[in-house]
DNA sequence: TGGTAAACGAAAATCATTGTTTTTTGGCCC
DNA sequence: GGGCCAAAAAACAATGATTTTCGTTTACCA
């Protein structure tokens, strides 16, 4: 399998994209397009908020919704649902599996070489599959250290 | 790989097992149990309390859902966030994966006989990862028939 | 059979997200 | 540059899933 490489575009070619599509350019666009480029951190809307109300106080969650979902709309990011409570964005577009840690929740890009996973006709019964991610769900090395850190003096718990 | 069958245990060894760990076993409970026990539909914790409440008219959701959690607790049923939005439980415990409709939303299992998936080490960085599951998302055998037919009068949408 | 901690039911609270309404503004026309 | 108008923003109410709170009831061990 060949990893391809597709990242969200510049937010000066996303500035033309959403002029050219009709859509209206503003500087809370301009500033949410720059907090995501590049950004591995797989945000939330919440936490695009967070950054954004640091240069404008006044702005919206709901703006920053409506913006991500039209960067969903228009493909150049992904919505992600790892069951860490809130959906999150992720501006890398390349085939990629993720890494959730079920304490702290941080979520880690994997790149897997697998070859296309093979499901059995029979148990198909007519679905037609497109996409298949793996989630791999543990503990991040962070994290490692602190559960058994903490398990001296919480045995029981969890 | 060996695909192992580890289903949910039985209303009465459940109820045995309650109260060797402290704790209650009430009629609500018990229900709870029967309602699980080989259902193959993914309940949600809304759907578990339309059965219960069938039954049981003054039950509360609350009930549902704390049963639910501590049955995740003792490990007799998993959590299951397949970005449906709402939370589903499994009484089926064996390794298994999904195949979601991103249309009606139904979930249905898939045995995949694969190799464990080898993770680069380089990407790993520490990461202990415990689970690893496969969701296929796609339409359903209805669905897709449904998909075309609509295609024809609205192109334009999605 | 009674005491007590656990579980229950009802309703309010919370969290993520979406709708609604009113006001503001980007981008085109002159 | 000023005006227009639909799109976008802001403020805020509403929704759906889940959790908390709290007063009442109940399972179950003594």
């Amino acid at each position: 399998m060949v990893i391809e490489c597709r990242l969200m575009r510049s937010p000066e070619e996303l500035v033309k994209s959403f002029r050219e599509s009709g859509r209206k350019v503003t500087p809370q666009r301009e500033k949410i397009f720059q907090i995501l480029q590049g950004n591995k951190t797989h945000p939330t809307a919440e936490s695009v908020y967070a950054e954004l109300l640091r240069e404008m106080p006044t702005v919206s969650l709901k703006t920053v919704y409506q913006t991500l979902h039209e960067l969903v709309g228009m493909g150049e990011i992904s919505p992600l649902d790892l069951g860490t409570g809130s959906a999150r964005f992720d501006p890398n577009q390349s085939t990629h599996h993720h890494l959730v840690c079920t304490r702290c929740h941080s979520v880690k890009d994997l790149y897997l070489d697998i070859e296309d996973i093979q499901i059995p006709g029979e148990q198909l019964e007519g679905f037609d599959a497109g996409t298949a991610e793996i989630t791999f769900r543990g503990h991040c090395s962070k994290c490692r250290t602190a559960v058994s850190g903490q398990s001296q003096i919480a045995v029981h718990q969890g």
